[in-house]
DNA sequence: TCAAAAGTGTTTGACTTACACCCATGA
DNA sequence: TCATGGGTGTAAGTCAAACACTTTTGA
């Protein structure tokens, strides 16, 4: 309806061989680093696959990365955004709208004891096909780079968690780390968590717990608005 | 061939309907800001539209993109980075897969003799289509967003330029003035411009041309690789 | 000699980094 | 009382911002 003539046209041509699939690069941390949550593959070439799906009638975009994310892990994501349109020149046309996705340890947690999804260290060796891998690698490269400028390492942790958790997830992501006092200065100067009043027993000295404040990963609008343009 | 069972399966449904195409919003600089190339439409709903092509059989969308461009310019682009991929929710799946370019004096001279194209600033009321203007608007965000913490402005110049002419450009895109010393202090800095040994001739203080070091944007592995995976 | 743009340094405040010890708790 | 991680401050260096005048040229 919005569309222009002359592309129409050609897309009777292309539309016949065009194939668009849909898939979810979905981290979340663990004790020893950060995972990938990945499928079992129902083919020979490859033992393990990035859940993936395709878009219905009549959907957006996000709409079917949220269907395929859930049905893939059987909850919700904390956090999802566009990754990149990937396209693999073949005989047919294959597009690949590659996500990814944040799970907060409660959503890990849940997806553990439901979905037959695996958590797969995110620098193992994980047998996936070519595509996928490299879907992985520049997924791996965004999160990285944004957590420098954003403060979506929330949406990794628990809804409360203590300080020394939130560093460890920054560490894992970022693969270095990171000094104790500088880091809580700057979060704290930072004004986005605020203190609950609990603290979280354990053995040892008991630490404070934070909440983030305000759902919003203050991701200076590095994703357009989303607006639905039904004709 | 890479491609899972089960949503080769759901594919068949899917694609009978599905539209792709390819836009390109290509920006360069004028004595009074930043215009972006547009043409004609050839629909009732919109006078002008952004240069829009669909992928063929066999192309990578990263050469359907190139080769849209080229088409619509008569001229390649001097710097060319997907943006977003768009849906329109509608009976028809619409998927758009959005590049920006970037265009040198030069290549918008040329541009402006042979093509049908027209030069419109930024800011002005274009008489697009809805998500035309989305995508536009989008691209403005992510040029400015980007002009941070890269260096892809070389790109909107000349081969050789004075730092008047780069401040100039910065100042289009992110639509604030800048001071001149500090300005050129950082550029100066960080190693990134070499001297030509020219003066640009002037009716005035003739000043130094400069020429940018190597093509390196250094946009810092923001695109993933590229990677051609046919199989 | 005038107009017009080119070119040039210093000071200030803010932020980043490096660095080491005491504290509270459960076992 | 001991082991374990929680919690705290300061000094040095680096970086960004504000700010105004002199220079070179062609007309």
């Amino acid at each position: 309806v919005i569309e222009h003539k002359q592309t129409a046209a050609v897309n009777l041509i292309s539309k016949m061989s065009l194939d668009l699939s849909v898939r979810i690069i979905a981290f979340a941390v663990s004790s020893d680093g950060l995972d990938v949550a990945l499928l079992p593959a129902p083919e020979t070439t490859s033992d393990v696959m990035i859940p993936a799906g395709t878009l219905r009638t009549g959907e957006m975009l996000s709409d079917a990365a949220v269907r395929i994310a859930s049905d893939a892990l059987s909850a919700q994501p904390d956090y999802l955004e566009q990754l990149y349109t990937f396209s693999i020149a073949d005989d047919a046309i294959q597009v690949v709208v590659a996500y990814f996705a944040l799970l907060s340890a409660e959503t890990r947690r849940s997806i553990e004891r439901s979905a037959k999804v695996t958590f797969i260290h995110v620098d193992a060796q994980h047998g996936l096909s070519d595509i996928d891998q490299g879907i992985l690698d520049y997924a791996k490269v965004r999160l990285r780079a944004k957590l420098g400028y954003s403060n979506i390492g929330f949406f990794l942790l628990p809804r409360e968690f203590t300080l020394s958790e939130l560093q460890d997830v920054y560490e894992s992501v970022i693969g270095r780390t990171l000094d104790k006092r500088n880091f809580r200065r700057r979060i704290l100067a930072s004004r986005i968590l605020e203190p609950v009043g609990a603290k979280r027993p354990t053995n040892h000295r008991p630490a404070a717990l934070y909440r983030f404040t305000g759902k919003d990963p203050s991701t200076g609008a590095l994703t357009p608005a989303e607006t639905d343009w039904s004709s």
